[in-house]
DNA sequence: TCTGGGGTCCTAGGACCC
DNA sequence: TCTGGGGTCCTAGGACCC
């Protein structure tokens, strides 16, 4: 029998993404902490390696780190979300020369093979050298036998300057892969959460070597097949294959918060023809059809001295459709349904799923179909807006009341997609 | 005052059927 | 009508990721 060879799987990802995409059109902001914030400048998503050091944390309100900015002069921006899109495509595409076999693994990070390619130093250097150069975006490669090993050695890249942001597992010997994994925490393994990572250490398991070695009957017994799979990643034996087709989106969710709250149905439904809106682009985007339709709404929970109310309602779609307006009638009832006064409402959105092919059209033999007499208008309205501006056409109801609205003052321009909002030489 | 959004996978438990 | 066990399907909720 063939041994099958040890697999060299990359993961290339963006160092600080978000903020290194503000910097590229802010040279300015070099050397200076920065952070970028979620929708409604909530929550920080993105920090410069100098606010790292100043202890702004991960995912933390921005209303807490506000002390420290003023303290610092952290700078802090509004997400631009089309900026960091078209920046990651142009990464990707970049990644793509260097294998046929590249997994687009999320906004800033890839796992790229290069199973039997010869020099992988070389290659790394060349990865990190080619998308700095064309995109201005640093990136760190981590190599491993598994995408688990590929993460941490990403990890190793990125927190040990030494390594110049190409961190190689397959290169070690036994005995240094025995030192580098009992010098990192569990917690940093993918996979290993917030709350498994105590119940880890319960079990005397606190490093990544103490997992992998772990014993394999109670490990199973105790914390189920996905630690297991987590396992015998580290133990190089791949249980996570590469995805080299992108398989069709199973759910599709539209959601916000909003800016203040909102007591009115029809503030609520226009918000609801926005998200039906967005996720309908999407359905259409992947040539899909949903048959099941969910609307829900949520009060702050952040206020328990709040009225609370979090209602959720489903309805099947009896003719499966990515009608925007079909779609769009439903959701205005079940909102009528779910709608109480006396709330406060902070945050709303749609989910579309039992989500099939546009092909595989089932029609319902008795009732009219509805949404195939829709369906040449859709795609005018996803050209046209294609073309002018998400929004250039849109349904009525989303332009009643703006009590909904996003709070995002800090929002840097569109650089790079919308020509008016183009940088100028000066 | 101010706390993101969009996904996936797994498990437990209930309903139902044979 | 009584009894039991096992399989399947569905849903809700938890945990995780970026």
């Amino acid at each position: 029998m063939k041994t099958k060879p040890v697999q060299q799987l990359a993961l290339v990802d963006c160092n600080n993404f978000y903020v290194s995409c503000e910097r590229l059109f802010r040279p300015d902001l070099a050397g200076k902490p920065v952070v970028v914030l979620s929708n409604n400048d909530g929550c920080v998503v993105s920090r410069s390696n100098e606010a790292k050091e100043l202890g702004v944390k991960m995912g933390q309100p921005w209303f807490q780190v506000k002390a420290l900015a003023d303290e610092h002069n952290i700078l802090a921006l509004s997400s631009n979300y089309a900026l960091y899109a078209d920046l990651s495509n142009r990464v990707m595409n970049l990644l793509a020369e260097f294998s046929p076999n590249c997994e687009v693994y999320s906004i800033d990070e890839c796992f790229v093979d290069l199973t039997g390619m010869p020099e992988l130093r070389k290659i790394s250097y060349a990865i990190r050298e080619k998308i700095i150069r064309w995109t201005g975006i640093p990136v760190c490669v981590g190599i491993g036998p598994t995408k688990t090993l590929a993460k941490l050695a990403n990890f190793v890249a990125k927190k040990h300057p030494r390594s110049q942001g190409v961190f190689n597992y397959n290169a070690l010997t036994q005995e240094q892969k025995y030192k580098l994994l009992t010098s990192i925490t569990v917690d940093e393994v993918w996979g290993v959460g917030r709350k498994l990572a105590p119940r880890l250490a319960a079990y005397g398991v606190d490093t990544v070597c103490d997992l992998r070695d772990a014993h394999v009957p109670t490990l199973r017994a105790e914390f189920g097949v996905v630690v297991e799979k987590i396992q015998r990643e580290l133990q190089e034996i791949a249980c996570v294959g590469m995805e080299d087709v992108v398989p069709p989106r199973q759910q599709i969710m539209a959601s916000r918060s909003f800016g203040n709250p909102v007591h009115e149905a029809t503030s609520l439904k226009a918000a609801m023809a926005l998200f039906v809106e967005n996720a309908c682009v999407k359905l259409r985007a992947q040539q899909s059809h949903a048959a099941m339709l969910q609307v829900f709404l949520r009060t702050n929970s952040f206020r328990p001295d709040l009225p609370q109310y979090h209602p959720v309602m489903s309805v099947p779609l009896v003719t499966p459709t990515d009608s925007s307006l079909v779609i769009n009638r439903w959701a205005t009832l079940l909102i009528d349904h779910l709608w109480r006064p006396g709330y406060g409402y902070k945050k709303a959105g749609i989910m579309l799923s039992e989500i099939t092919p546009n092909t595989q059209q089932q029609n319902d033999l008795f009732a009219h179909s509805e949404s195939t007499s829709d369906s040449k208008l859709m795609s005018v309205v996803d050209r046209v807006n294609g073309r002018f501006g998400r929004g250039a056409v849109r349904i009525s109801s989303q332009d009643a009341g703006e009590e909904w609205g996003m709070r995002q003052e800090r929002k840097s321009p569109a650089y790079t997609t919308i020509w008016s909002e183009l940088p100028l030489a000066g």
